[in-house]
RNA sequence: GCAGGGGUUCCCGAGUGGCCAAAGGGGGCGGGCUGUAAACCCGCUGGCUCAGCCUUCAGAGGUUCGAAUCCUCUCCCCUGCACCA
């Protein structure tokens, strides 16, 4: 596996000044007390690691709230780890329902995980980051190593996690597996030496679980430091399998509408999270907000594109008018031209969608509604077809 | 292994022989109002050149004029009990 960005060079740490306040920002825990002060002390580049899934699609804004506390380390000189959980999403959760969910592949974890990278490197430093799959660590334990691993705990101790200890009361069930995750996810940060490991509050657990795993096998623990999740404009936790998420690649102007979209109370958190402001400029929320998504694209895409993406949100959405680059279709040869194919194919939906977006007077030729499934050719010809306030298409003749 | 309870359309969840492409809610879409916020209102929400037809209620058979609903077998999930290392 070439991962393109590994590299130790430039160990500059200013042991002095360091902010500490700046490397906790947004955290809920940061454990154990007077922990992080020690580590800076140690005046090397820590290791600061981060468990990534490579299973989900794509990487939303809220996986970027850990990799900005990554990113500050790594202004401070410190050297970002990201792990790639292929062997642990290999065993699979047995819990699951979805007997049939099939192991992801490996081609697959690999090219996710140069996305996830990809994607990651809008917010962290690409040349201070190291990223490692812990198959590579794991799949050579042996049985008698493991077994030494699951010494580093006990039974009661791990059903002290949360949603174990729920499940134990209620008499759900808990498999044997499911127990070893959170030893799974310690022994890698044995295996990379952890300074400190970052994840969502969720992870506390697992954290400090690494924290005893470690001490274990004679390490100096890592420090866990927690960050606050965030909240989607559904208002639950952002997540790729939810699907309420913001891409950190999406499109410009998917970010944009997107993040246009989150309710007004949201926006000090967001503010607070995202941004890493400390409160919302006074004034009105819209203006509050579109400085939100400016900068959720400008991180993502530069300044250019924020800029355009604004002017486009700005004609398409608040004038109701035309985008200014319309996709081009050419018609077929078919006359009269039967529109719900025609959606269909431009738009992605079915015929039958495309059918009732007809009806409902929501398709529009050059801005009038049309009501008719069956076209003239010549009415199409150079005309704007229009599906819904957002998808446009223009007809050309070839 | 034994006993019981389950598997319904994107999700939750009703439905126990015809009026079922399947209540209700959520989500989503379209429209109104607007700031692509909140709140509120209306419509739509399996597929198909669509007043009709086709495919869905875990899977395979069967009963019936007719099955999501009844029977048989299979698969899977849950609960309890037992067994075993």
């Amino acid at each position: 596996m070439s991962l393109a960005c590994r590299s130790d060079a430039g160990t500059r740490v200013d042991d002095a000044a360091v902010s500490i306040a700046e490397l906790t920002r947004n955290a809920v825990h940061v454990l154990p007390h007077g922990g992080l002060e020690e580590k800076l002390r140690l005046g090397r580049p820590l290791r600061v690691k981060l468990g990534i899934d490579v299973t989900a699609p794509d990487v939303t804004l809220g996986n970027g709230i850990p990799l900005q506390r990554m990113a500050a380390f790594q202004r401070e000189g410190h050297l970002g780890v990201l792990i790639v959980g292929d062997y642990t999403s290999r065993i699979g959760d047995p819990s699951g329902r979805s007997r049939e969910r099939p192991m992801i592949d490996p081609a697959e974890i690999d090219r996710n995980a140069q996305r996830y990278f990809e994607h990651a490197c809008t917010i962290i430093d690409a040349d201070r980051t190291e990223v490692r799959f812990n198959s590579e660590w794991l799949s050579e334990l042996g049985f008698a190593e493991i077994l030494r691993l699951t010494r580093a705990t006990t039974v009661a101790q791990l059903l002290e996690r949360e949603d174990f200890a729920k499940r134990f009361a209620s008499n759900a069930p808990i498999s044997v597996s499911e127990l070893l995750y959170p030893l799974m996810q310690a022994y890698d940060s044995v295996a990379v030496r952890a300074d400190v490991e970052l994840g969502g509050t969720d992870q506390l657990f697992n954290l400090l679980t690494g924290r005893e795993v470690m001490a274990a096998y004679g390490l100096e623990p890592q420090v866990a430091l927690t960050v606050v999740y965030l909240d989607s404009w559904d208002g639950t936790g952002m997540s790729a399998s939810r699907g309420n998420y913001i891409g950190l690649q999406e499109p410009p102007d998917e970010q944009f509408g997107k993040t246009m979209r989150i309710p007004d109370g949201l926006l000090e958190q967001w503010y607070r999270l995202v941004m890493e402001r400390d409160g919302v400029p006074e004034g009105e929320a819209m203006e509050a907000k579109l400085a939100l998504a400016r900068f959720v694209v400008a991180r993502a895409h530069g300044e250019d594109a924020a800029r355009r993406a604004e002017e486009h949100f700005t004609r398409v959405v608040r004038e109701g008018r035309a985008p200014e680059n319309v996709p081009e279709a050419e018609l077929s040869s078919a006359d009269p031209v039967h529109l719900p194919a025609l959606l269909a194919e431009q738009f992605g939906v079915s015929t039958s969608e495309a059918r009732r977006l007809i009806t409902q007077g929501a398709v529009k030729l050059d801005g009038e509604p049309i009501l008719d499934f069956d076209v003239p050719r010549s009415r199409l010809e150079g005309a704007l077809v229009q599906a819904g306030k957002r998808r446009f298409v223009r007809i050309v003749t070839a």
